[in-house]
DNA sequence: TATTGTTATACTCTATAACTATA
DNA sequence: TATAGTTATAGAGTATAACAATA
């Protein structure tokens, strides 16, 4: 290799490490987004092969967990970011599986609550002990303090985007 | 308040506080796939408003912008993380477009390479800017070290997870 | 026989907007 | 009039498997 060639390599690869340092901020959300990707689509197999089940069907189902007494679908909306519509549409798929109830409750007429059946409870309940096992599985080579690092960090990034939005 | 009542609060809350440290894989996990929900909805909204076109549209221009000479369907494939049947479909709307040109090389005519046209290129250009402006705005109040130190963070991550799919 | 793409299919998700019933 | 959900619709994405052409 000449000494031209030589130089002009170095040149290169020194203009693409400033490249790179240039678009952090890009260079981060693609990564964030394939990682993501490859960890949903990964989640998703499990869920169908394992629970018949979705990755919007599974987040529905973890807000009802968290209230016995249900949730009214504006909130689930908001919740699991789905638009009104949509929340209609899934609750039904999962109350025709018996996971889910639909109630009006005396005093407003316009508004319906969904909340686990008992048999929602319990079938959750066992998705969620295998996903959390999962997803330990999947992130075993993250040493702990990394991961603690991470959950701060995530944080202040959904924050920002929140707000930043367009309709903000 | 009474006594007791304050002693069972400070309960609670060390508990609360004892059982978020218990999963922190799968807290973790939750607050990516909702960050990055948050921001993919937003970008998507803005692709579609402004350029008509959606996230894995964006995502196969991208992988085709970085290599002038064009791309195999099956490695389009495998860079994407879409499925061969999928990806055509994918290619065949942007050739409608005219933003992306199929050609089959003398040599093996069962291969079909992707590359962009020119009018492909230019509005990958355009979209590319725009949405690097968009990150930034919507990663504002990130500072620059937890910006670097994610980037770090998240491919650890996503290495991890690739050793520890079904398939492997 | 193995590989590269294509086609077919079924289902779910996503987004928007019009609509109904109730307050 | 405003609010809570529902319905309707159109378009994409996702996954699986069968298939054709070529090597």
């Amino acid at each position: 290799m000449s000494e031209i060639e030589s130089g002009a390599l170095d040149l290169e690869f020194i203009l693409d490490e400033a490249n790179k340092q240039q678009k952090p901020e890009l260079r981060l959300w693609l990564r964030m987004l394939s990682t993501t990707k490859l960890i949903s689509q990964e989640i998703r197999r499990r869920l169908r092969a394992e629970f018949s089940a979705t990755l919007p069907q599974f987040d529905l189902l973890a807000q009802l967990y968290r209230e016995p007494d249900g949730l009214r679908l504006g909130e689930l909306s908001k919740r699991t970011m789905v638009t009104n519509g949509n929340v209609t549409g899934l609750v039904e798929r999962l109350e025709q599986d018996g996971l889910v109830k639909r109630e009006t409750p005396d005093g407003d007429r316009r508004v319906t609550v969904a909340r686990l059946t008992e048999r929602g409870t319990e079938y959750f309940s066992a998705m969620a002990e295998a996903h959390e096992r999962w997803l330990k599985d999947l992130m075993a080579d993250v040493d702990h303090a990394t991961v603690d690092t991470m959950l701060t960090d995530v944080n202040r990034l959904k924050k920002s985007a929140g707000n930043h939005l367009s309709g903000s």
